[in-house]
DNA sequence: ATGAAAGCGCTAACAA
DNA sequence: TTGTTAGCGCTTTCAT
């Protein structure tokens, strides 16, 4: 009955709507408005023109239905409680919006993927690949998606890299190099690390690089750990015990930046000038460095870049098939502010 | 040919395998699953065990090329750039993983929507619905989504909320009012309010109920404009010229956590102690409002309801087809600290 | 209580 | 260069 009724109710217009508007097959519109190559130029332009006219869009559906390619991509925001999430909340979302742009730029839809998912649900959310931001290693989705052939890009690395999947993150072993050399530069000779507790990757590459530099300047290391993470009380009462120490150390690289924070209020305690008596610096730049006084040097990881470079990486592995290994490094920048001085 | 070549490459079943598998139907099988009551509790169960047994998941393209709804809601975060946007991120983020959250429990996926959407990428992100949080009222999606047929739910008003779309949001004249009692409370006589520029909703409702307040109790109102809203420096001289003017205030609103550190920033310039000589509040709440000493007492803003209730109503918009209208207030709870007094 | 059949809108062989 | 045709996997009348 509503074939013969044509369209009194106005439903969207179909490829059949097109397909007689221009007098063509709906296999030529199809190929006219998808296909590279094969129609004439002119049918083509005619085509469009006809579809723009009628304001006819395909229906992702019906395409996905026989293609087999959903066009959708899964993006989940760490793994655990949002208790340690949100100190670094201006990253994820910093990431997020540029990952969901670089997404779009490629006709895919980004989808949030919540942290616990069933295979139901992977199903469900019919995505072609994800990216898992900051994993722990505990995501479900991290087998859940291979095992269903979605393939899978973690932001920031596994604790075994070597065999998990694709990964991109900052060279973090750089970076802190980079800030202790700053620190020597401005005369701090005997920098300390303060971490927070954690199986990230990150955490160990700071302090591998902090014990390398260390052996080089033939500085005795000191590794301090705060606790839990996204506690700057915890980290102030850490940094107390560590500058009320005999032979204290002059300069602290602290890799979160709440970390950082508490170690700046107990300087003030202490009644040590920053960063005359002590510098400081953090592994995280966040809208918390420019809030304190002084503000604090840190390093921006470039979160934006993390999410665009995720997006191609999971595109190209789900577009040209290609072995699921392969990473990418995104360099990231030391912000020079008022917690370290310049050389 | 795939017909008479049973899955040798294994794909996933479909509800054919499944009809086969029990000797039912298709039609009687999809009715089993998804049907209410029409078919025995007996046969259900068997079909509903059937189907666990062989992995089937019903596919979404399929289901919605037939049903018509996409099962999918778009989010779109902050119209404008993200400058404005990060200093409240860890706001966004909790609302954003409460509002995929209770979608999902709904069957719903949450698609992050860029700011600017033209009509091609609405019918492409095939959405039933959008949230749009905080919109500025030149959001694309707000025309666009219901000239589509896509209802849209916003968190925080639009500047003509009474004929616009379906909205969430705190009741923010009251949040403000109970602030300023807590500031006479504990004797603060004389409060300023210090705001940001902007077009959004709860200025202007903080605002009203500032001069409310102190018209009833004969107060002279002193509203002072930071300038840009990110901007903790700017509100540090905005602050500065406040409270060094001749009778100045003796408590300070302020409607962003960063404006608050700025304020926070100059009475320690000027000497002034908090809260004794100063109280000092913020309108929301963040990690910030914990980081500074004192922490500073701020209106928790329940993102995470907001989002949950903004989906929840979008759900009941779509699937009801109620009316457009409705909207529903969110309680806020005010988060006292070491920068205001125990009355 | 269950099944047969039509068809949602599109793409991809294959035919002309 | 273009058209014909056969489905993709599912839901939904309408029969039985």
């Amino acid at each position: 009955m509503s074939r013969h009724n044509p369209c009194i109710a106005s439903r969207r217009p179909s490829i059949r709507d097109l397909a007689r508007e221009t007098g063509l097959s709906t296999a030529t519109v199809s190929q006219a408005l998808n296909g590279m190559g094969r129609i004439p130029e002119a049918t083509r332009r005619r085509v469009q023109e006809a579809a723009e006219q009628i304001g006819y869009r395909a229906n992702v559906h019906a395409r996905s239905l026989v293609t087999g390619r959903n066009m959708t991509f899964g993006v989940q925001v760490a793994g655990g409680d949002s208790a340690t999430l949100l100190p670094q909340s201006g990253y994820f979302l910093e990431l997020l919006n540029s990952a969901s742009a670089a997404a779009n730029e490629r006709g895919y839809a980004l989808v949030l993927t919540p942290p616990a998912v069933d295979r139901d649900s992977v199903a469900r959310l019919a995505i072609d690949g994800a990216v898992i931001v900051d994993p722990t290693g505990a995501e479900s989705l991290l087998e859940l998606g291979p095992a269903d052939g979605v393939p899978i890009v973690t932001a920031g690395r596994l604790p075994d890299a070597a065999n998990g999947p694709a990964w991109v993150d900052n060279d973090h072993r750089a970076g802190t190099t980079e800030v202790l050399e700053h620190f020597w530069a401005s005369g701090h000779r005997k920098p300390a690390l303060l971490t927070s507790t954690g199986r990230q990757s990150y955490l160990a590459d700071a302090l591998a690089a902090y014990r390398d530099w260390c052996d080089r300047h033939g500085q005795e290391p000191l590794a301090v750990t705060a606790g839990r993470a996204s506690n700057p009380n915890a980290a102030a009462e850490a940094a107390l015990r560590m500058l009320g120490a005999e032979n204290p150390p002059d300069a602290v690289f602290a890799t979160l930046d709440e970390l950082a924070v508490g170690v700046l209020r107990a300087a003030r305690r202490l009644g040590l000038r920053v960063p005359d008596d002590l510098a400081l610096a953090a592994l995280t730049d966040s809208e918390l460095m420019r809030a304190t006084e002084p503000q604090i040097t840190a390093i921006d990881l470039m979160p934006a870049e993390i999410g665009r470079a995720s997006v191609a990486l999971l595109t190209d592995l789900v577009e040209r098939k290609q072995p699921s290994r392969g990473h990418q490094t995104v360099p990231s920048r030391l912000v020079l502010r008022g917690s370290t001085a310049a050389p």
